[in-house]
DNA sequence: AATCCGACATCGA
DNA sequence: TCGATGTCGGATT
């Protein structure tokens, strides 16, 4: 059972009569559970309860009772044996006797408590019984999640009924869109009469729904007729008690769906729901999960947490305006310069989404205005800050309109928060005529006209900002004097997965200025986009991104464009983890670029802490801006490393250790044929695997055997249909692997990822023993100990950590990046006999602690001490090499080795 | 010829 | 189901 049924599901049980005995199976049905599951419950065989109730191992244990009995019962059950019985699991208790309804989730301590009738409105709060996770953000948003989910029942019922309107897809949209005001109008007097607009649908409609599309066309055409033509609009006089709204929101077609039965009472159903509850920030961006196909089963995959938003917006601007407001203290004067500073701010997102980041500015500036305000005994005045200021652009149709409408949502709550409901409603209709959320690609419009720079000197030709700028709108200067601050959570999409759409976007951007851009995120083209428009205009930005856009290859294509453009990063959050709504949450990890083209203090957020430095690198690293490039060629004179042999087989030419025996034990001889094969993985955690290694002159013997002659013929077809060229070429030759097929008698072995908890590098040494390294590992073939020892050093793991990709926030090692470009000094014969001593003492710690795992070893709070004791003396020796001493801290083997980087890099060749 | 990446992918507890 | 932690092969240079 998804959301939608389960809502479904438990609003209609509770709108069913109490039946003490049934209760608890049908609200257990009503969460998914199968009837064979709820048949066991019933006879017993499942039900561990011991006081007369029903207990369902690993979730739940309720019990009904009498009236008033409820709070002896919910005690009962939370001092039960059996929900104390760990192998019981249970994680929530459950009380009701028709009337009160409580129960408590034992993970989290939350507790419910409501008259019966409302549980439906906690189904959140259960979520977990159907699988299904919650969080506490959730939790707190039972009423979005209800009405996102029930809107999601109509709009879905609406499109079926009306194939029709299929192409139309903006004009349905639009229609869901009235619908959600005329909701949220009729439940906060907007609209005359409680409940106006679901009243008049029930009195005058069909039951078969066969006329509310004609009733709610005539309430539209109401709706965009001002009072001095309503007489010859020739009203019904039902629809006259509805007002003027307009503001754009209701002119054109007034044209709507047709509605069936059932979408009738989806419609007065949701019109039940208290839309006062309405929080606009978070039923924006769940409501995209409406109209969009791919989000439904996520429920706002994409949504930026408020926390999130407030890293963006807190560093961008609205701390400063705290702090004026807080020096201002009661000066009059000082209070009024800010409110007219605010009032000139312009907040744009270029990919605003529902437009939380546009409500949460909104919200926060309105009470900084009210905060002056009070002091200025002025609370009630009308509010200098416009929603015209808060501009977005988006490409997706529903999701402009819903951001439209969170504004003026969140413009109408926070004038009943602070002025009162009577001031809120004599200034709420009619709705400003304009839209300032503009539909459409924000790589390929043009931004100077969508959010007008503002100051008296500055004229911009677009032309800079864009190649082909689209119609450029006419220049204003209403905002003269003002700030513009870009925000938001533009998308993210690495090269290889990004749309022929995309592609053409990052071309526009970037093919002017720069060729080698076809690796980068597209979110850098917003990065770019974002400086320039900084640059033109004296702007500043914040925008959460990707950390691949800080880390590895990509910062040395994209960050000198931004420094072209004049930006320096102002502020920046460290890599945190993506938090959402969505169960699957979204794998990806975050940071926050800050951008401006004026001076400052820089601030570095990482995790809960900050800290003042001068300058932020690309690296977000403190003190250097320096950008380290990529290298075939190493900048030191250790030993070459090499990519690891590539398969490209999908898995025909590797072997389990259970499918080499049953080869071997059948053919003997093809032991011959057989390698060991170490790829990471196989590394680290001591996994035993072997790929088939056929010489061209042993083919005929490998092709005797149907074994492998049927694993090489897949490893042909499957390189045939590839889409890579490479493959491709190497269907010819499907017993190989696709290049660089390399071994040697002694190698070390540089796993490409591995965990972000590892103190040092877990890299392996081997001797003799011909294996075969894949591609998921880097390789030196004829290693020796001294690059083993630097490899392990701590040295060369703070430059890994600095400049070295990562896949989430695990490492990511690559001899190009991170190999080629450490600096090492000289190294005298005997430093390196030093060196090589050392390396010997850290593999004959590991060889002590036979047969744990490179994964077991490693563990940061479980590395052996004699380990440890190699690695320190390890570290001792090269950092001497270096400095002549152990170096203090990360922050110094940094500055050091930026140092050598810098020096080393610049050297002009005689 | 050789990678560097992944609004990820895939384990096993 | 969710923490933990690194596959695999394509598009790009």
């Amino acid at each position: 059972m998804n959301a939608v049924e389960i809502e479904q599901a438990i609003t209609e049980l509770a709108e069913l009569p109490f039946d003490v005995a049934e209760f608890p199976f049908a609200f257990l049905e009503s969460f998914g559970n199968k009837a064979t599951a709820i048949k066991k419950l019933r006879s017993g065989t499942s039900n561990k309860s011991d006081i007369d109730g029903v207990l369902q191992a690993n979730h739940i244990h309720l019990k009904t009772c009498d009236a008033g009995q409820v709070p002896q019962t919910l005690s009962d059950l939370k001092g039960s044996k059996a929900t104390q019985t760990k192998r019981n699991k249970v994680r929530f208790l459950l009380a009701t006797d028709g009337e009160t309804f409580e129960a408590e989730d034992l993970i989290t301590g939350e507790t419910v408590s409501c008259i019966y009738d409302d549980f439906p409105n906690h189904f959140v709060f259960f979520w977990p019984l159907a699988g299904l996770s919650k969080t506490k953000q959730l939790s707190e948003s039972e009423f979005d999640v209800r009405a996102t989910l029930r809107l999601n029942k109509l709009y879905t019922t609406l499109r079926a009924d009306n194939p029709d309107w299929e192409k139309r897809s903006h004009d349905m949209n639009h229609f869901m869109a009235r619908l959600i005001f005329l909701f949220f109008a009729e439940d906060t007097d907007i609209l005359n009469g409680e409940d106006l607009f679901t009243n008049t649908i029930e009195t005058l409609a069909n039951a078969d729904g066969s006329n509310t599309h004609e009733v709610i066309s005539e309430l539209f055409r109401a709706m965009n007729t001002d009072y001095p033509d309503r007489d010859a609009a020739n009203l019904p006089r039902w629809a006259t008690p509805f007002p003027y709204v307009n503001g754009g929101l209701f002119s054109g077609s007034t044209e709507v769906p047709k509605f069936s039965r059932i979408a009738q009472r989806y419609l007065t159903h949701i019109g039940h729901l208290d839309w006062t509850k309405i929080n606009p920030d978070i039923f924006g961006s769940m409501i995209q999960a409406v109209a969009d196909e791919e989000e439904r089963s996520t429920l706002g995959m994409h949504y930026t947490s408020v926390p999130n938003i407030l890293k963006v917006l807190n560093p961008l601007f609205l701390d400063d305006l705290r702090d004026h407001l807080d020096q201002a203290g009661d000066n009059r004067q000082k209070l009024k310069n800010l409110r007219t500073r605010m009032s000139n701010i312009r907040v744009f997102d270029p990919a605003c989404g529902s437009g939380n980041f546009l409500v949460i500015a909104y919200k926060q500036m309105r009470e900084v205005e009210f905060e002056i305000n009070k002091r200025r005994g002025e609370a009630f005045d009308r509010s200098e800050i416009s929603i015209r200021n808060f501009r977005g652009i988006e490409l997706r149709d529903f999701s402009a309109e819903i951001a439209r409408l969170a504004l003026i949502i969140a413009e109408y709550q926070c004038d009943v928060t602070y002025r009162g409901q009577k001031d809120a409603l004599a200034d709420f209709l009619p709705l400003d005529r304009e839209n300032w959320i503009t539909c459409g690609n924000a790589l390929r419009l043009d931004w100077l006209s969508i959010c007008p720079p503002t100051g008296a000197g500055v004229k911009v030709k677009s032309d800079d900002l864009f190649e082909t700028p689209l119609d450029q709108a006419e220049i204003d200067f209403e905002n003269q004097g003002g700030e513009t601050y870009i925000c938001g959570n533009p998308p993210y999409q690495g090269s290889v997965n990004q749309t022929a759409e995309q592609k053409e976007d990052m071309r526009r951007i970037f093919a002017p200025v720069f060729k080698r851009y076809k690796d980068l995120d597209y979110v850098a083209a917003f990065m770019l986009a974002a400086a320039r428009y900084n640059r033109l205009t004296g702007a500043s930005s914040a925008l959460v991104t990707t950390n691949s856009i800080v880390q590895g290859e990509q910062v040395a294509m994209l960050w000198p464009l931004i420094f072209q453009q004049q930006n320096k990063v102002s502020f920046a959050h460290k890599s945190f983890l993506w938090s959402n709504l969505a169960s699957n949450q979204a794998a990806v990890t975050c940071i926050i670029v800050g951008l401006t083209i004026s001076g400052g203090v820089r601030t570095i957020f990482d995790g809960g802490t900050s800290r003042s430095v001068e300058v932020i690198g690309p690296y977000l690293i403190p003190s250097t801006d320096q950008i380290v490039q990529k290298r075939s060629n190493a900048l030191h004179s250790l030993s070459k490393m090499d990519y690891g042999n590539k398969p490209t087989d999908g898995g025909n030419l590797i072997l389990s250790s259970v499918e080499k025996d049953e080869l071997l034990e059948q053919y003997p001889h093809a032991t011959d044929l057989l390698r060991k094969y170490v790829g990471s993985q196989e590394f680290i955690k001591g996994i035993h695997r072997y790929c088939l290694w056929i010489e061209d002159q042993q083919l005929t013997f490998a092709l005797s055997i149907p074994e492998i002659q049927a694993r090489v013929e897949k490893v042909k077809s499957l390189r045939s249909q590839s889409r890579g060229t490479q493959a491709n070429k190497a269907a010819g030759s499907p017993h190989r692997f696709v290049f660089t097929p390399h071994t040697s008698e002694t190698a070390i072995i540089v796993p490409q990822h591995f965990s972000e908890r590892r103190e040092y590098l877990t890299i392996g040494y081997h001797d003799g023993s011909r294996v075969v390294i894949a591609n998921s590992a880097s390789a030196i073939y004829d290693a020796n100990l001294v690059d083993f020892s630097v490899l392990s050093s701590a040295l060369h793991m703070s430059w890994l950590s600095a400049i070295g990709g990562r896949l989430k926030s695990d490492y990511r090692y690559s001899n190009t990046l991170v190999w080629n470009t450490f600096p090492v000094p000289k190294l005298t014969e005997k430093n390196k006999a030093d060196l090589t001593r050392c390396a010997e003492d850290i593999l004959l710690a590991r060889e002590a602690h036979f047969p744990a795992t490179i994964a077991d070893l490693y563990k940061p709070d479980a590395m052996p001490q004699n380990l440890r004791d190699a690695h320190e003396a390890n570290d001792e020796v090269l950092e001497r090499i270096y400095i002549g001493r152990r170096f203090r801290n990360d922050t110094e083997r940094l500055e050091k080795l930026f140092d050598m980087y810098t020096k080393m890099t610049t050297q002009v060749p005689s």
